[in-house]
DNA sequence: TGTTAGCACTCCAGCTCCGCGAGTGCTAAG
DNA sequence: CTTAGCACTCGCGGAGCTGGAGTGCTAACA
């Protein structure tokens, strides 16, 4: 059931061949390669053999093979040579990487273009998660007609906030108080931890402290929630399916952009708890509008924990390779961007 | 050069009926019409003199004719009969707004999608900018190593942020007496007023109190430029232009959905100060992508200033009065929504 | 003078037919 | 085991044909 060398060679030929063009590769355009050294004959049968075993396709009898999804998967799993980013990706990853930026989200959304112009594909990043950041200041600005903003800073500087809703006529004192409480008992605590055990520790302190239990409360569970707060997702270049000769049938185009558009389903794309490269193809992509597509993922880290993911969403016929290539190189380049980032330079 | 009654029935009759089937109309389809009640002969000769003023084209001779773009402007300007929204999108509507949301941008956002589903077209919402809203307090908020988060906050509860670098040796005296200054000179100040004329105050006044001058113009500097947020723009049902049978040409369709990427670009779209309802038919949309589409736009306002946009695209063949009446509909809608949230409930 | 029926004409859309070329599988010889 | 040769297959694109929808024009009618 191996293949052999020579049926290995043939095979990332064909599908070599096909991400490039597009078209059924047939024997005698292999048969021009530099290393392959067979005749067309020879290719035809080896050729007939790796169609038998599930590894190509035919469209139709009498035109060239495809790869099939089995072919792919393979190839990715075995015949990848790993190696560099090619030169102009080299070049333009650099440069791009050298940009002075200092606001985290803006580094995402760029890297969610410069992913998609570079790759010619879809990119999509989920921005970084604070899960393992720790709180650092918890403020609460009143603006009027027992409203107020609660706000959240976390030690690498990330700010959230809240809209509350505090009983008309609750005191100054009060509202301080329920600060005290809330910065005392949190300050330092990772924003992962902040739901779970605390809850009930802090609503018991706080019915001690202050006089207004319903709104020191309301404050809490607000606080809270911002640990629930999706992951923002940036989507780059998905006009890009429209130039894929896959999808110049409107109905799937449509479909796969319609998906895009809910960001939140995207998210499930994403392997959880997995953090090396993740190559999706074809069918392995529970999504059904996804059949025809490969996802490619990779996380990006911050003290050597995943916090985000960037992924690449083309055709099945894409250049692994080269994208492989640049995800690893993006990865990398993120981590060490956000590890400078949150030690201050 | 006016147009008779009877062109006018005519004129509407081909409008509606292309916009409905997307075909060319022929004399004996608008014969049928209940309103017309001559024979398909006479309807004959009123669409060659509409062909000859310029109000209709036909793709090719012996086919039905299609409004030309000045057809479109004429309906749109003498004969939509104002009305009020169709039944089923009034329900969705009042539906939409009576659920209860108090996160603003939430609100944007959701309203965004709602427009594209309702209207099946491309939706673009322009958040509220903030330039009207006063500021209600500076923070600022030191996450160690020489970095800050300067925090702002408005009085209707926007929040925004920033990060500062400082000489790493500042005292603690010294942030608390910028943003004491900071706080005395600008609470209450209108936010687009920050940059212009309060700049040059401000730092004289700052180099008198603090002793760490550069440090306190930095963030001065922060601060004043959360001025030059762009506006959030959403994007809801882009995917919507494949679906539309003018755009079933893949470049078309194409150009159009990266012009709708680039964010940025997008905002260009909106007529600046002008507040009631704009159509902007094919030509006239000065993006040379959008040739074959209409944008329609309108604005809401909080305490009667215009504060953001709202639109739909589509190809110039939309349904003009049902959009017209949607987009009136939301802009009001969504006014009172902020006027409520704004003054808290 | 405005409206309508009738008719010849135009042109597109869709169909079939056909030939070309790329590519195959098989066979037999090296 | 490899390769040259050959007959065969099949999709693609162009040519030719047909039906139908729609027009403009003319002449008759109110």
């Amino acid at each position: 059931m191996m293949l052999t060398p020579r049926q290995q060679l043939i095979l990332s030929a064909v599908i070599e061949d096909y991400v490039r063009m597009a078209e059924p590769v047939g024997s005698r355009a292999l048969a021009k390669h530099e290393e392959i050294q067979f005749s067309p004959a020879t290719i035809r049968n080896e050729m007939a053999d790796l169609e038998e075993m599930g590894y190509l396709t035919q469209p139709h009898t009498s035109s060239g093979r495809i790869p099939s999804q089995k072919g792919y998967r393979f190839y990715v799993d075995n015949l990848l040579r790993q190696g560099h980013v090619d030169r102009g990706a080299g070049a333009f990853l650099k440069d791009f990487f050298t940009k002075r930026i200092d606001e985290v989200e803006q580094v995402v959304r760029e890297v969610s273009m410069m992913l998609s112009s570079l790759t010619r594909q879809t990119s999509i990043v989920l921005g970084p998660n604070m899960y393992t950041e720790k709180v650092r200041k918890i403020e609460l600005i009143p603006i009027g007609a027992g409203r107020a903003v609660a706000i959240l800073v976390t030690d690498a500087g990330h700010v959230e906030n809240a809209h509350v809703h505090f009983s008309e006529d609750i005191r100054v004192d009060d509202v301080e108080a329920i600060v005290n409480v809330l910065n005392d008992k949190l300050v330092g605590v990772p924003i992962s931890k902040l739901r779970s055990n605390l809850y009930a520790e802090l609503a018991e302190e706080l019915s001690r402290t202050v006089e207004r239990f319903e709104d020191a409360l309301a404050v809490l569970s607000e606080v809270c929630q911002v640990t629930d707060r999706e992951e923002t997702v940036y989507i780059g270049g998905a006009a890009n399916v429209l130039s894929q000769p896959e999808f110049h049938d409107v109905e799937k185009a449509q479909s796969i952009l319609s998906l895009l558009e809910q960001g939140g389903t995207v998210t499930s794309w994403f392997p959880k708890d997995e953090r090396g490269l993740t190559v999706r193809i074809g069918a392995e992509n529970s999504v059904g509008a996804l059949q025809d597509c490969t996802v490619m993922t990779t996380t990006y880290s911050l003290y050597g924990h995943p916090v985000g993911h960037i992924g690449v969403l083309g055709p099945t016929r894409m250049d692994y390779n080269r994208i492989m290539q640049i995800l690893q190189y993006t990865s990398a380049a993120l981590t060490e961007f956000l590890t400078r980032w949150s030690t201050g330079i």
